[in-house]
DNA sequence: TGGGGTTAT
DNA sequence: ATAACCC
């Protein structure tokens, strides 16, 4: 673990095309004065009622993985390949001109050393990912995830500790340093709004009229994202815990038969079974998910989903029985809901979401708002980790 | 643009 | 079920 690098912070604003305000540490501006905290602390004589919230932004993330999986690949430039992209690669690589998310011509033109290695498959990035977060949970249980190589950790209870233990002489003698991010503006979507309102750097949006932006955006968007214009985020970490959904996917050139479609939607369920599995909770329904060949409207796609029948539930758990046959069943019903398999069709992507999971009713005595997932005994090689819940209704 | 994830509507 | 957001 220690071998994993963390993005240097002066990097974290410059060398991302990507928004600077998200980049930014949750901080709450001091005139936030007043509100106490969920936890409604006393707050010390001399401090602001500020949090202290860490990013935790890992550096190419899939390609430090690929690097610790294989360090003969370390010092060389390497890329990580998802179909015909470069999803992200190393600094060697970034040095000779490769961008994230290049597409593999260009990068070997650009560099013809690059090495590739296939990155299609997530279970070791998920693994390492989660490694991660657990890691950051032992300085603080709050820690929300983005993505898999980001995390949130609140740091205020510890810091407010940490502080109260100092003498006084030590205290003035703290200095505290930090920098500001030269921002650009937001989601791809509202970034798009934004600009049709004359909106393109976040000083204009600052300046920007509260009300026409109320008219224009919606008041829930238009007020937060003004305040982070002026870097107020007072949204809480949330922790993340346990996932609420596990799902692969699969894009193609062409799929263009049901049989073909059967086959993928196999692979794709294989490999899910196998993780909610080893998560021990139980999913209680199905997703299928499509995108259909156009032109245009490239990111569009379609889904159905259903509740998995309680007899398929039951089984899950369970080793020897099929499950497959069942759910590839319910899959291919999803299926021929959305694609009329008379008519000839194109698709270019198939999904597969478990989702809706809850903990199995193995209850310990009349405990109800703290419990274990079943763990597989005390033979403890397994992927199960276990969690405690936010909220919690058994079921079976 | 991949292969994921989340929340809001 | 979709749309938007994040990485």
């Amino acid at each position: 673990m220690e071998q994993l690098g963390v993005e240097p912070e002066e990097e974290a604003g410059r060398d991302e095309e990507e928004d600077a305000a998200q980049a930014m540490e949750r901080a709450e501006a001091g005139e936030a004065g007043g509100s106490p905290g969920v936890h409604d602390q006393v707050v010390p004589e001399g401090s602001s009622s500020s949090r202290v919230i860490a990013h935790v932004d890992l550096d190419c993330f899939y390609a430090q993985v690929e690097m610790i999986s294989n360090p003969e690949l370390k010092g060389k430039p390497l890329g990580v390949q998802q179909k015909y992209l470069v999803v992200t690669c190393n600094y060697e690589a970034r040095k000779l001109g490769v961008k994230k998310l290049m597409n593999v011509r260009d990068a070997k033109e650009k560099c013809p050393q690059l090495v590739l290695v296939n990155g299609e498959d997530l279970t070791r990035y998920r693994e390492m990912s989660y490694k991660v977060t657990e890691l950051l949970e032992e300085f603080s249980p709050v820690v929300e995830r983005l993505g898999f190589d980001e995390n949130f950790v609140d740091l205020t209870e510890m810091v407010e500790k940490r502080l109260q233990q100092l003498q006084s002489d030590e205290l003035s003698a703290l200095t505290v340093s930090g920098h500001v991010y030269n921002n650009q503006c937001i989601g791809y979507k509202t970034a798009k709004r934004l600009e049709a309102l004359g909106i393109s750097s976040v000083h204009d949006l600052q300046t920007f009229s509260p009300k026409i932006l109320e008219k224009e955006l919606g008041i829930s968007v238009a007020q937060r994202i003004q305040k982070l214009s002026f870097g107020e985020d007072t949204s809480p970490v949330t922790p993340s815990g346990p996932p609420q959904s596990f799902s692969e996917e699969d894009s193609f050139k062409k799929c263009s038969s049901e049989v073909e479609a059967k086959n993928k939607i196999e692979e794709l369920l294989a490999s899910l079974l196998n993780r909610v599995c080893q998560d021990g909770r139980k999913p209680h329904t199905i997703r299928l998910t499509i995108r259909r060949y156009s032109s245009e409207n490239h990111c569009s796609r379609e889904s159905r989903q259903c509740p998995i029948p309680s007899h398929v539930i039951q089984k899950l758990g369970t080793g020897n029985c099929d499950v497959m046959t069942p759910m590839v069943d319910i899959l291919m019903k999803l299926f021929r809901n959305m694609v009329n398999v008379k008519m000839p069709f194109h698709l270019t992507l198939l999904s597969v979401c478990l989702c809706n999971l809850k903990v199995l009713n193995t209850a310990k005595k009349g405990t109800i708002d703290y419990y274990l997932t079943p763990s597989l005994s005390t033979t403890s090689r397994s992927g199960k980790r276990s969690f405690k819940m936010k909220d919690s209704h058994m079921e079976d």
